[in-house]
DNA sequence: ATTAAAAAGTTGCCTTGACAACTATTAACA
DNA sequence: TGTTAATAGTTGTCAAGGCAACTTTTTAAT
């Protein structure tokens, strides 16, 4: 898999192994009929931890962009899961809502949420963990730096 | 960044690691003044290293489903890097060649994925790559096994 | 106080990718 | 041989994410 100048192809792996995680995830909130896909939950299991969040929080939350957040926003409202409620005293931002509903999918999605991790980490323990946090981190790091 | 319930989160980070390699690579891309993206890439390096390879052949070495590749195939053939070709024995399939032209951007676009890759790899080495692919496959198969 | 700049969101356009339904061709088999 | 499977690829629909351009509102600056 290497390919012919010997550096570390990491990006093909990432990819595909993202792929099976979400495919796993999706299946799994289907089986347990409830109708969000990965990104949403991400964003719902946010606004779960944090109610009242700003659309900017979610987006640096979540390393997802203003535009994606609004619109899967728009979705979580238009299914009922969210609302949008404006800031007193600054009328540009929302605050962002959990309504009953979805406070009641983020719990219902919970169980396949865990189940589909321990799925995924089987196999791996907390040592496998902290070589996962510190290659992904030191990747996203040195990307994230300026220079060339 | 571990959640309530002590499981591993590892989909968020993988989610935005992905994010900031692809991101690199398509500036790195713009600037080298080749016009393709990630995924293009991906398939352009394929038939690259093995000319001539048919959808479905593309699509299992890059994880990619038929409609995506197929997809991406027409984008590319659009922009003259490949042609497709009937089989001689078996007119369901094309054979995917690069032109020219294609094969010239392969090896334009080169040098920005080789330093891509060496800036997201900075600071970890190969005893951190066998950990990388060792923790990543292992998710890869546990997701691809049958079972629940 | 006015003007300029920044911040928060939205919209449009494009690519990717997941799924389902479809066509065309080939293989299996009875 | 004729019918049924399976295979290769395409198309439609939708979600997500990148970028750029845009509006509205707030902040800064002179």
């Amino acid at each position: 898999m290497i390919d012919e100048q010997n550096t570390n192809n990491f990006g093909a792996y990432i990819d595909q192994t993202l792929r099976v995680v979400r495919l796993d995830m999706i299946k799994r909130f289907k089986e347990a009929d409830v109708d969000i896909t990965t990104e949403q939950w991400m964003l719902l299991h946010s606004l779960y931890k944090q109610n009242g969040q700003s659309q900017t929080d979610l987006a640096n939350g979540s390393f997802k962009n203003a535009p994606t957040v609004s619109r899967i926003i728009d979705l979580l409202c238009k299914k009922g899961f969210t609302e949008r409620q404006r800031f007193d005293n600054d009328r540009r931002r929302y605050k962002i809502f959990l309504t009953e509903l979805g406070r009641a999918s983020v719990e219902k999605a919970l169980p396949s949420v865990l189940a589909s991790r321990q799925k995924g980490w089987n196999g791996l323990d907390d040592k496998d963990y902290e070589h996962f946090l510190r290659i992904m981190n030191r990747i996203f790091d040195n990307f994230s730096e300026e220079q060339e």
